[in-house]
DNA sequence: TAAATTGTTCACTTTACACCGAACTAATCA
DNA sequence: TGATTAGTTCGGTGTAAAGTGAACAATTTA
Protein backbone atom coordinates (compact mmCIF):
# COMPACT_ATOMS: atom_id res chain seq x y z
CA UNK A 1 0.00 0.00 0.00
CA UNK A 2 2.14 2.77 -1.34
CA UNK A 3 1.29 6.26 -0.06
CA UNK A 4 -0.03 8.61 -2.67
CA UNK A 5 2.56 10.91 -4.18
CA UNK A 6 1.54 14.49 -3.57
CA UNK A 7 2.47 17.67 -5.34
CA UNK A 8 4.46 18.62 -2.25
CA UNK A 9 6.53 15.45 -2.59
CA UNK A 10 7.42 16.45 -6.11
CA UNK A 11 8.34 19.98 -5.10
CA UNK A 12 10.57 18.69 -2.34
CA UNK A 13 12.26 16.44 -4.84
CA UNK A 14 12.94 19.41 -7.13
CA UNK A 15 14.76 21.10 -4.28
CA UNK A 16 16.68 17.96 -3.38
CA UNK A 17 17.86 17.58 -6.96
CA UNK A 18 18.80 21.24 -6.89
CA UNK A 19 20.98 20.78 -3.84
CA UNK A 20 22.84 17.86 -5.39
CA UNK A 21 23.66 19.96 -8.43
CA UNK A 22 24.60 22.97 -6.35
CA UNK A 23 27.13 20.79 -4.56
CA UNK A 24 28.50 19.96 -7.98
CA UNK A 25 29.12 23.65 -8.67
CA UNK A 26 25.90 24.70 -10.41
CA UNK A 27 24.19 27.92 -9.26
CA UNK A 28 21.06 27.70 -7.11
CA UNK A 29 18.77 28.72 -9.95
CA UNK A 30 20.60 26.30 -12.23
CA UNK A 31 20.06 23.47 -9.77
CA UNK A 32 16.36 24.26 -9.51
CA UNK A 33 15.97 24.34 -13.28
CA UNK A 34 17.57 20.92 -13.54
CA UNK A 35 15.32 19.69 -10.73
CA UNK A 36 12.22 21.00 -12.44
CA UNK A 37 13.19 19.47 -15.77
CA UNK A 38 13.97 16.17 -14.14
CA UNK A 39 10.59 16.01 -12.45
CA UNK A 40 8.55 17.49 -15.28
CA UNK A 41 5.86 15.43 -16.99
CA UNK A 42 6.19 15.60 -19.92
CA UNK A 43 9.93 16.02 -19.41
CA UNK A 44 10.17 19.53 -20.80
CA UNK A 45 9.10 23.01 -19.74
CA UNK A 46 8.79 26.42 -21.35
CA UNK A 47 10.80 29.47 -20.44
CA UNK A 48 7.82 30.93 -18.62
CA UNK A 49 7.15 27.71 -16.74
CA UNK A 50 10.71 27.90 -15.47
CA UNK A 51 10.45 31.58 -14.52
CA UNK A 52 7.23 30.94 -12.64
CA UNK A 53 8.36 27.81 -10.87
CA UNK A 54 11.86 28.92 -9.92
CA UNK A 55 10.53 32.27 -8.68
CA UNK A 56 13.55 33.84 -10.34
CA UNK A 57 13.75 36.75 -12.75
CA UNK A 58 13.44 36.29 -16.50
CA UNK A 59 16.98 37.50 -16.98
CA UNK A 60 18.34 35.06 -14.48
CA UNK A 61 16.52 32.16 -16.08
CA UNK A 62 17.67 33.23 -19.52
CA UNK A 63 21.32 33.52 -18.49
CA UNK A 64 21.25 30.28 -16.57
CA UNK A 65 19.61 28.40 -19.44
CA UNK A 66 22.33 29.65 -21.77
CA UNK A 67 24.93 28.41 -19.35
CA UNK A 68 23.29 25.01 -18.95
CA UNK A 69 23.01 24.68 -22.71
CA UNK A 70 26.67 25.57 -23.13
CA UNK A 71 27.54 22.90 -20.55
CA UNK A 72 25.56 20.38 -22.55
CA UNK A 73 23.13 19.71 -19.72
CA UNK A 74 20.07 21.29 -21.25
CA UNK A 75 18.62 21.40 -24.69
CA UNK A 76 15.34 22.49 -26.21
CA UNK A 77 12.82 21.21 -28.69
CA UNK A 78 10.16 23.04 -30.63
CA UNK A 79 6.76 22.12 -32.05
CA UNK A 80 5.56 23.50 -35.35
CA UNK A 81 2.92 26.14 -35.01
CA UNK A 82 4.21 26.95 -31.54
CA UNK A 83 6.67 29.73 -30.93
CA UNK A 84 7.81 28.48 -27.56
CA UNK A 85 10.94 26.57 -26.84
CA UNK A 86 10.50 23.49 -24.71
CA UNK A 87 13.58 23.04 -22.57
CA UNK A 88 14.61 19.57 -21.54
CA UNK A 89 17.52 17.74 -19.99
CA UNK A 90 20.08 16.61 -22.48
CA UNK A 91 20.72 13.44 -20.51
CA UNK A 92 22.87 11.75 -23.10
CA UNK A 93 25.77 14.06 -22.34
CA UNK A 94 25.91 13.23 -18.66
CA UNK A 95 28.46 10.67 -19.65
CA UNK A 96 30.69 13.29 -21.25
CA UNK A 97 30.41 15.41 -18.18
CA UNK A 98 31.55 12.55 -16.03
CA UNK A 99 34.46 11.95 -18.39
CA UNK A 100 35.60 15.52 -17.88
CA UNK A 101 35.66 14.97 -14.18
CA UNK A 102 37.90 11.99 -14.59
CA UNK A 103 40.53 14.13 -16.24
CA UNK A 104 40.99 15.78 -12.85
CA UNK A 105 41.97 12.40 -11.44
CA UNK A 106 44.54 12.11 -14.20
CA UNK A 107 45.88 15.54 -13.34
CA UNK A 108 46.17 14.61 -9.72
CA UNK A 109 47.93 11.35 -10.39
CA UNK A 110 50.33 13.03 -12.78
CA UNK A 111 51.25 15.82 -10.42
CA UNK A 112 51.95 13.27 -7.70
CA UNK A 113 54.28 11.35 -9.99
CA UNK A 114 56.12 14.48 -11.01
CA UNK A 115 56.45 15.43 -7.37
CA UNK A 116 58.06 12.15 -6.39
CA UNK A 117 60.45 12.53 -9.32
CA UNK A 118 61.53 15.94 -8.08
CA UNK A 119 62.08 14.87 -4.49
CA UNK A 120 65.35 13.43 -3.20
CA UNK A 121 65.51 9.94 -1.75
CA UNK A 122 66.21 11.34 1.71
CA UNK A 123 62.70 10.86 3.08
CA UNK A 124 61.65 7.50 1.68
CA UNK A 125 58.63 7.10 3.92
CA UNK A 126 56.99 10.26 2.65
CA UNK A 127 57.94 9.43 -0.93
CA UNK A 128 56.44 6.01 -0.47
CA UNK A 129 53.13 7.50 0.64
CA UNK A 130 53.08 9.78 -2.37
CA UNK A 131 53.72 6.81 -4.62
CA UNK A 132 51.01 4.75 -3.00
CA UNK A 133 48.44 7.51 -3.34
CA UNK A 134 49.50 8.08 -6.93
CA UNK A 135 49.03 4.41 -7.68
CA UNK A 136 45.58 4.48 -6.10
CA UNK A 137 44.55 7.32 -8.37
CA UNK A 138 45.93 5.46 -11.34
CA UNK A 139 43.87 2.40 -10.43
CA UNK A 140 40.78 4.49 -9.93
CA UNK A 141 41.12 6.18 -13.28
CA UNK A 142 41.51 2.87 -15.02
CA UNK A 143 38.54 1.25 -13.32
CA UNK A 144 36.32 4.23 -13.92
CA UNK A 145 37.20 4.34 -17.60
CA UNK A 146 36.40 0.67 -17.94
CA UNK A 147 33.08 1.07 -16.16
CA UNK A 148 32.13 3.90 -18.47
CA UNK A 149 33.04 1.90 -21.54
CA UNK A 150 31.04 -1.10 -20.35
CA UNK A 151 28.08 1.09 -19.64
CA UNK A 152 28.23 2.66 -23.08
CA UNK A 153 28.34 -0.76 -24.73
CA UNK A 154 25.43 -2.07 -22.69
CA UNK A 155 23.47 1.02 -23.51
CA UNK A 156 23.99 0.96 -27.25
CA UNK A 157 22.74 -2.55 -27.74
CA UNK B 1 71.77 11.48 -18.26
CA UNK B 2 69.10 13.15 -16.19
CA UNK B 3 69.27 16.93 -16.00
CA UNK B 4 69.98 18.34 -12.58
CA UNK B 5 66.93 19.35 -10.63
CA UNK B 6 67.14 23.03 -9.82
CA UNK B 7 65.47 25.08 -7.12
CA UNK B 8 63.40 26.68 -9.88
CA UNK B 9 62.09 23.25 -10.90
CA UNK B 10 60.93 22.68 -7.36
CA UNK B 11 59.25 26.07 -7.16
CA UNK B 12 57.45 25.46 -10.40
CA UNK B 13 56.23 22.16 -9.06
CA UNK B 14 54.85 23.88 -5.95
CA UNK B 15 52.77 26.09 -8.22
CA UNK B 16 51.65 23.16 -10.34
CA UNK B 17 50.49 21.28 -7.29
CA UNK B 18 48.75 24.45 -6.16
CA UNK B 19 46.81 24.70 -9.40
CA UNK B 20 45.60 21.10 -9.18
CA UNK B 21 44.26 21.74 -5.70
CA UNK B 22 42.73 25.06 -6.69
CA UNK B 23 40.79 23.23 -9.36
CA UNK B 24 39.55 20.94 -6.62
CA UNK B 25 38.08 23.91 -4.76
CA UNK B 26 40.94 24.91 -2.44
CA UNK B 27 41.92 28.57 -2.24
CA UNK B 28 45.09 29.79 -3.98
CA UNK B 29 47.00 30.14 -0.73
CA UNK B 30 45.71 26.73 0.34
CA UNK B 31 46.96 25.18 -2.87
CA UNK B 32 50.38 26.73 -2.40
CA UNK B 33 50.62 25.51 1.17
CA UNK B 34 49.85 21.98 0.03
CA UNK B 35 52.40 22.35 -2.75
CA UNK B 36 55.07 23.54 -0.37
CA UNK B 37 54.40 20.75 2.10
CA UNK B 38 54.42 18.19 -0.66
CA UNK B 39 57.80 19.34 -1.94
CA UNK B 40 59.38 20.08 1.44
CA UNK B 41 62.43 18.14 2.59
CA UNK B 42 62.01 17.17 5.35
CA UNK B 43 58.30 16.97 4.63
CA UNK B 44 57.20 19.60 7.13
CA UNK B 45 57.45 23.38 7.48
CA UNK B 46 56.87 25.93 10.21
CA UNK B 47 54.24 28.62 10.20
CA UNK B 48 56.84 31.23 9.34
CA UNK B 49 58.30 29.13 6.56
CA UNK B 50 54.84 29.03 5.05
CA UNK B 51 54.28 32.77 5.47
CA UNK B 52 57.59 33.53 3.86
CA UNK B 53 57.30 31.10 0.99
CA UNK B 54 53.67 31.73 0.10
CA UNK B 55 54.24 35.49 0.28
CA UNK B 56 50.87 35.68 2.02
CA UNK B 57 49.93 37.40 5.27
CA UNK B 58 50.19 35.67 8.64
CA UNK B 59 46.45 35.89 9.07
CA UNK B 60 45.79 34.33 5.73
CA UNK B 61 48.17 31.47 6.41
CA UNK B 62 46.67 30.95 9.85
CA UNK B 63 43.10 30.84 8.58
CA UNK B 64 44.00 28.62 5.68
CA UNK B 65 45.94 26.21 7.89
CA UNK B 66 42.94 25.93 10.18
CA UNK B 67 40.78 25.14 7.21
CA UNK B 68 43.18 22.55 5.86
CA UNK B 69 43.43 20.93 9.28
CA UNK B 70 39.65 20.83 9.57
CA UNK B 71 39.52 19.17 6.15
CA UNK B 72 41.98 16.59 7.35
CA UNK B 73 44.57 17.50 4.76
CA UNK B 74 47.15 19.00 7.09
CA UNK B 75 48.43 18.13 10.50
CA UNK B 76 51.33 19.25 12.64
CA UNK B 77 53.97 17.69 14.79
CA UNK B 78 56.06 19.20 17.55
CA UNK B 79 59.53 18.57 18.96
CA UNK B 80 60.25 18.90 22.64
CA UNK B 81 62.21 21.98 23.55
CA UNK B 82 60.86 23.69 20.42
CA UNK B 83 57.85 25.91 20.56
CA UNK B 84 57.13 25.77 16.86
CA UNK B 85 54.59 23.61 15.14
CA UNK B 86 55.82 21.69 12.15
CA UNK B 87 53.01 21.45 9.64
CA UNK B 88 52.84 18.47 7.36
CA UNK B 89 50.50 16.76 4.96
CA UNK B 90 48.26 14.29 6.65
CA UNK B 91 48.50 11.96 3.69
CA UNK B 92 46.92 8.99 5.36
CA UNK B 93 43.56 10.70 5.27
CA UNK B 94 43.59 11.26 1.54
CA UNK B 95 41.77 8.03 1.41
CA UNK B 96 39.06 9.33 3.69
CA UNK B 97 38.80 12.44 1.62
CA UNK B 98 38.34 10.41 -1.49
CA UNK B 99 35.70 8.38 0.30
CA UNK B 100 33.83 11.57 1.08
CA UNK B 101 33.86 12.47 -2.56
CA UNK B 102 32.36 9.16 -3.40
CA UNK B 103 29.45 9.92 -1.17
CA UNK B 104 28.56 12.62 -3.69
CA UNK B 105 28.23 9.88 -6.29
CA UNK B 106 25.98 8.06 -3.88
CA UNK B 107 23.92 11.21 -3.39
CA UNK B 108 23.56 11.60 -7.10
CA UNK B 109 22.58 8.01 -7.66
CA UNK B 110 20.11 8.15 -4.82
CA UNK B 111 18.44 11.32 -5.98
CA UNK B 112 18.05 9.80 -9.43
CA UNK B 113 16.38 6.72 -7.98
CA UNK B 114 14.05 8.79 -5.85
CA UNK B 115 13.21 10.85 -8.89
CA UNK B 116 12.23 7.85 -10.96
CA UNK B 117 10.12 6.63 -8.05
CA UNK B 118 8.24 9.92 -7.95
CA UNK B 119 7.57 10.08 -11.68
CA UNK B 120 4.58 8.45 -13.33
CA UNK B 121 5.03 5.75 -15.96
CA UNK B 122 3.72 8.07 -18.64
CA UNK B 123 7.07 8.94 -20.18
CA UNK B 124 8.96 5.65 -20.14
CA UNK B 125 11.76 6.80 -22.41
CA UNK B 126 12.81 9.58 -20.09
CA UNK B 127 12.42 7.34 -17.05
CA UNK B 128 14.57 4.76 -18.77
CA UNK B 129 17.36 7.28 -19.29
CA UNK B 130 17.22 8.28 -15.65
CA UNK B 131 17.43 4.62 -14.66
CA UNK B 132 20.36 3.99 -16.94
CA UNK B 133 22.31 6.95 -15.61
CA UNK B 134 21.44 5.92 -12.07
CA UNK B 135 22.72 2.44 -12.76
CA UNK B 136 25.95 3.86 -14.16
CA UNK B 137 26.52 5.81 -10.99
CA UNK B 138 25.73 2.73 -8.95
CA UNK B 139 28.33 0.75 -10.91
CA UNK B 140 30.88 3.51 -10.50
CA UNK B 141 30.36 3.68 -6.79
CA UNK B 142 30.73 -0.04 -6.44
CA UNK B 143 33.91 -0.24 -8.51
CA UNK B 144 35.45 2.69 -6.73
CA UNK B 145 34.71 1.21 -3.33
CA UNK B 146 36.27 -2.05 -4.36
CA UNK B 147 39.37 -0.33 -5.70
CA UNK B 148 39.76 1.55 -2.43
CA UNK B 149 39.40 -1.62 -0.40
CA UNK B 150 41.96 -3.45 -2.51
CA UNK B 151 44.33 -0.56 -2.17
CA UNK B 152 43.94 -0.48 1.59
CA UNK B 153 44.63 -4.19 1.84
CA UNK B 154 47.70 -3.95 -0.35
CA UNK B 155 48.92 -1.05 1.68
CA UNK B 156 48.55 -2.64 5.10
CA UNK B 157 50.59 -5.69 4.33
C1' DT C 1 0.49 48.37 -38.80
C1' DA C 2 -0.24 48.02 -33.82
C1' DA C 3 0.02 44.89 -30.08
C1' DA C 4 1.48 40.83 -27.92
C1' DT C 5 4.70 37.04 -27.22
C1' DT C 6 9.30 35.09 -26.44
C1' DG C 7 13.19 35.61 -25.01
C1' DT C 8 18.00 38.49 -24.68
C1' DT C 9 21.13 41.97 -23.16
C1' DC C 10 22.86 45.61 -20.26
C1' DA C 11 23.89 48.11 -16.19
C1' DC C 12 23.33 47.69 -11.57
C1' DT C 13 22.98 45.59 -6.71
C1' DT C 14 23.86 41.98 -3.55
C1' DT C 15 26.40 38.36 -1.71
C1' DA C 16 30.28 35.45 -0.76
C1' DC C 17 34.93 34.64 -0.48
C1' DA C 18 40.05 35.51 -0.37
C1' DC C 19 43.09 38.10 1.67
C1' DC C 20 45.08 41.90 4.48
C1' DG C 21 46.95 44.60 8.58
C1' DA C 22 46.70 45.46 13.22
C1' DA C 23 45.48 44.33 17.71
C1' DC C 24 45.39 40.52 20.69
C1' DT C 25 46.54 36.09 23.53
C1' DA C 26 49.30 32.58 25.46
C1' DA C 27 53.48 30.70 26.28
C1' DT C 28 58.44 31.09 26.89
C1' DC C 29 62.83 33.42 27.61
C1' DA C 30 66.19 36.67 29.60
C1' DT D 1 58.94 41.16 35.16
C1' DG D 2 59.45 42.86 30.62
C1' DA D 3 60.32 41.30 26.02
C1' DT D 4 60.01 37.91 22.45
C1' DT D 5 57.89 34.16 19.94
C1' DA D 6 54.07 31.78 17.74
C1' DG D 7 50.00 32.00 16.18
C1' DT D 8 44.84 33.79 16.36
C1' DT D 9 41.09 36.89 15.82
C1' DC D 10 38.77 40.95 14.20
C1' DG D 11 37.36 44.53 11.16
C1' DG D 12 37.85 45.76 6.79
C1' DT D 13 38.88 45.87 1.44
C1' DG D 14 38.81 44.05 -3.35
C1' DT D 15 36.88 41.06 -6.57
C1' DA D 16 33.97 37.79 -8.82
C1' DA D 17 29.72 35.47 -9.22
C1' DA D 18 24.53 35.38 -8.77
C1' DG D 19 20.59 37.64 -9.49
C1' DT D 20 17.55 41.82 -10.70
C1' DG D 21 14.76 45.13 -13.49
C1' DA D 22 14.21 47.62 -17.44
C1' DA D 23 15.13 48.43 -22.10
C1' DC D 24 15.56 46.07 -26.30
C1' DA D 25 15.08 42.87 -30.40
C1' DA D 26 12.57 39.52 -33.27
C1' DT D 27 8.79 37.12 -34.44
C1' DT D 28 3.90 36.41 -34.62
C1' DT D 29 -0.91 37.66 -34.19
C1' DA D 30 -4.90 40.70 -34.70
Amino acid sequence: MAAKITQADKQRQVERIGVVFEKAGISPVGGRIIGLLMMAEPPYLTFDDLVERTQASRSSVSTTLKFLQAEGLVDYITFSGDRKRYFQLFASTWLEIFKDRISSLTDFQQVLEETVALRSSQYPEFNQTLKEVSSLYGDLEEKIKKTLEDWEKKRRK
